[in-house]
DNA sequence: CTGTTAGCGCATTCAG
DNA sequence: CTGAATGCGCTAACAG
């Protein structure tokens, strides 16, 4: 049996499903919708049809279905600036995953901080009729909500004039506990310095409210700090120039440093010193970026839970469209100790 | 004035707009698909039409232009794992920003290298009529290429069996040579080591195409290999292995390591042996991995290039769309040299 | 030069 | 239990 092999077999459409089940559209339509049930369709014709759909692979336009619900199964993911450091990476990926359970697509952007670039990215977005959007931040800071922006939330970020939004961020409060726990259940209950901030609670790096926190956990445990380098920027060369000048008046037998990158830094002036890690001085970090399990000894971190954050974000999206939802609701997702080989108990 | 301020102002449509500029859909639309001119719409109705546009805030509605002309200004970007190592960032970064110039949308998705997810998320966007997609790898090599996939191009990839779509790789051949010459222009004529693979062509990880390729360059300078250290992954833990390995019967002079994991590895090799970069021994590498700017000495290496690569891919796509392209063609896009601090002439 | 008519593919009253 | 009719918002023939 010769069969016409078209190039590109034109899509099957609900008529053509109808046709060959040899019911009208409207029956073909219900059975596909899954609303057959209820509304008694014979079990015959119900199978006819199913059989005919899965016979021509039939797949509903979505972008009709869209056209005539409103609702398109999409949900857009707007980040002010690459969306593809590691870190938005697996933000990315946790909200990739969550949505595709849920059977949504994900449209990205980047807005590079620009207003023009954001309202016009949301336009493009709400033109296609995305169900909702996830307004993330590379490092947690908080952002300005653009108004008629629909149903949306905020990830890794906080709205700055309340907007009623919810928003999803890591619990660098509980984070700064943890790695101060950590030393202290170590039995570090002195010596113990700060790399990129403090020790005063704004003697971080601006914006960022992870500085901040982080301190607040670390205050809390009670754990006394002896001293503190602050960075400008949570660079590794920073942290290699911070413990250095450190290291200049002070013997310190372990270190915070307030992310990855400056403990990088920090263990190459510990080399140059001649300090050895961790028998001479324990290190303790946060973010845990992969460079954390490549240092030598790798590192123990405090981990930002990006995949966990960008899972949630979909998640609570989803939720806040279904009911009603306590407006403006910050959701704190943990931050889990990566216990590696950076810290000794002395 | 007191206006009513609805919580969520109804979109306007066509309809709205040509009522109110006082003429008919037909000629609303003519005016704002720009058909206005060489129709010859009066000059005095498209200002009217313009300007209610401009009032009302009028923007088509995506979904409808969608069914109606079967377009969607919207392509997938489909990877087979993790859209969000650092390596993928940039290529989606690339492409991103590629799309918008050309007011085009992302839809983006992982298969996580399972056929079943590749074939669904396939089909969701084609439900969702995508005007093309972007099938990505996250290391260069080969894939198969689903049936019915329309207009694609392929990133980073190359199709197994032949299937006429056009690719985008990276120029790993060009990258061995501009690693090779950068030593030989050092005066580095002998005591040069492979770490990662090697010597041989197939003495690389599986599949591939970077390991062969980049050899094949490096041979193409005539570059006379010392040595050579295989390694299974190239991680920086086999780069540390490897390069211990060799220096128990060798003095190298120079090593060109496969990747910058690995060079991180043998960096850690290297500074065990008491052997100082450069001084000592010259290293390059490839890949242009964040780590190559946060070693010290700064690494010198040869980037892949991720975000030439994500824009390539983009406009490859929409060229073949266009005309009539040579299919299968493969784009080879160079590998850049950042010439850092770990070479030293000698 | 502009308005009328007709679908794109689908979901949904409303009659039979 | 099923079919005919309607319209989502827009574009494209074809008349006026």
């Amino acid at each position: 049996m010769l069969e016409a092999s078209p190039v590109s077999r034109p899509r099957v459409t609900l008529a053509d499903l109808a046709q060959a089940a040899g019911v009208s559209r409207t029956t073909a339509s219900l059975v596909m919708t899954g609303r057959g049930r209820e509304l008694r369709i014979s079990h015959d014709v119900e199978q006819r049809v199913l059989r005919a759909a899965d016979e021509l692979g039939y797949r509903p336009n979505a972008v009709s279905v869209g056209l005539r619900t409103g609702t398109s199964r999409t949900i857009g993911f707007v980040s002010d600036t690459v969306a593809t450091s590691r870190l938005a990476g697996d933000m990315i990926k946790g909200a990739l995953e969550a949505a595709r359970e849920r059977g949504v697509m994900l449209f990205i952007g980047e807005t590079e901080g620009d207003p023009a670039l954001e309202r016009g990215l949301l336009h493009a977005m709400q033109d296609r009729q995305v169900d909702g959007i996830i307004l993330a931040a590379m490092y947690t800071r908080t952002i300005k909500v653009p108004k008629d922006i629909g149903p949306a939330v905020l990830l890794n970020a906080l709205p700055k004039p309340a907007s009623g939004l919810p928003s999803i961020v890591p619990d660098e409060v509980g984070a700064g506990r943890s790695a101060a726990r950590l030393l202290l259940e170590a039995g570090h209950h002195e010596g113990v310095y700060l790399i990129g901030a403090g020790p005063r609670l704004r003697d971080g790096p601006a914006a960022s409210v992870a500085a901040v926190e982080r301190l607040v956990g670390i205050r809390e445990t009670g754990l006394k700090i002896a001293g503190a380098r602050a960075c400008a920027e949570w660079q590794p060369e920073e942290g290699l120039a911070a413990t250095r000048s450190l290291l200049a008046d002070h013997r310190p037998r372990a270190l915070i440093c307030l992310n990855d990158r400056l403990a990088l830094g920090a263990y190459q002036a510990l080399a140059d010193a001649g300090l050895s890690v961790p028998d001479d001085v324990s290190v303790v970090s946060f973010d845990d970026h992969p460079i954390a399990s490549w240092m030598r000894p790798k590192l123990t971190t405090v981990a930002l839970p990006h995949y966990e954050l960008g899972r949630k974000a979909v998640q609570v999206l989803f939720d806040q469209m279904g009911e009603e939802a306590e407006p403006g609701q910050v959701h704190r997702v943990a931050m889990p100790v990566r216990h590696r080989d950076s810290v000794k108990p002395r």
